[in-house]
DNA sequence: ACCTGAACACCGTTCAAGT
DNA sequence: ACCTGAACACCGTTCAAGT
């Protein structure tokens, strides 16, 4: 029997999808297009058919990463829907290995979207904060989400490694707590208040 | 005339400096450690006597970067000494090409000191805050520096590229804004307001 | 439409050996 | 004390050509 090619016809949702389960696995640093070719069955340069360069896959990940994070309701005090928003954003990261910093990058490439950002002011901008306002809140509590939670994912990744000794640090404390400043902050701008 | 080998001695000094150069001048991405070898005349695994790996001289590279961001006087008050340091912290990270992620990637590697991080604490300690206010004030002032930081360099970085239209946000006005968003929260928090 | 083949121009790091 | 030589195991990307 003589073997004969299989037509490995691959979509773009394909190489996504495996970048996807790569990342989950084995995190950013070995997230490499050599290898993703590899686990389809493909020549690197395969790839750049589906996905003009890295940087546009990596923004693709980010998106499908944040996808699901949206406003869940308007019946919440604005205040409480901007917590809510920025706890279910720090889930969404920490549902994937190195997810913070994947979106780090793929926003600083300018090609992602910035619709989670446009919530948190949609937020404030409801509770009555100006504009000006709104876009401060937006800023810090974003910096804050994105930047703890590389940081928590790093120490995770080499503490894996045996790079580093386990932290003792309670990340989702930090958190909370950093957010509830912003949030107090945030309140006393209020006009009335 | 016979060419006769001139001895090449460079010091850990030198390889540091001549680092610091070329993230100057190139930035981060063309920071190498064979470009750093070419620049001394030397083969790359001469640096390796001098920095165990990458990591240990971009660690290096940040304390050099942030040698120079100290708390300035006592006789301010607490949260005009913290705006001070968080302006200055700023304004070295934007002296140096991409030095906003130099340090942001030194310090997720564990090995970089807390020095700046331990002055916000003890000045809002000062004014009175508790240890946990304290450590929330340090937490969101230090990733809203570090972040927009990051997202001002990137940007800039591929604007000079071309790779993106130049910027029109305001970043000064952006940092000042959620800087004293966060000011605000802490001064909540103290028990005589 | 989707992929191969072959190349280009790079990386960080190790380690025996030289002076 | 400081460096070379040579190697190992990788990268992202391009582009003509194949089916």
């Amino acid at each position: 029997m003589t073997a004969y090619a299989v037509p490995v016809v691959n979509s773009r949702d394909d190489v996504l999808r495996t970048a996807l389960t790569i990342l989950r696995q084995y995190g950013l640093a070995d997230l490499s297009m050599r290898r993703v070719a590899t686990e389809l069955d493909v020549r690197p340069s395969a790839l750049y058919w589906h996905f003009t360069n890295k940087q546009a896959l990596l923004t693709a990940m980010a998106d499908t990463v944040l996808s699901g994070v949206l406003p869940r309701s308007d019946r919440m005090r604005w205040d409480r829907q901007l917590e809510r928003l920025a706890l279910d954003l720090r889930a969404a990261l920490l549902a994937v290995t190195d997810g913070a910093e994947l979106v780090s990058i793929s926003q600083a490439s300018g090609l992602s979207s910035a619709a989670i950002g446009d919530h948190f002011v949609a937020a404030a901008r409801r509770g009555g904060l100006s504009a000006r306002d709104a876009t401060a809140v937006r800023t810090a509590v974003w910096q804050l989400v994105i930047g703890l939670t590389i940081e928590e994912q790093t120490r995770a990744q080499m503490a894996g490694i045996g790079a580093l000794p386990p932290s003792d640090r309670e990340f989702d404390r930090e958190f909370a707590d950093g957010l509830a400043l912003i949030l107090d902050g945030a309140r006393h701008r209020l006009p009335a208040s």
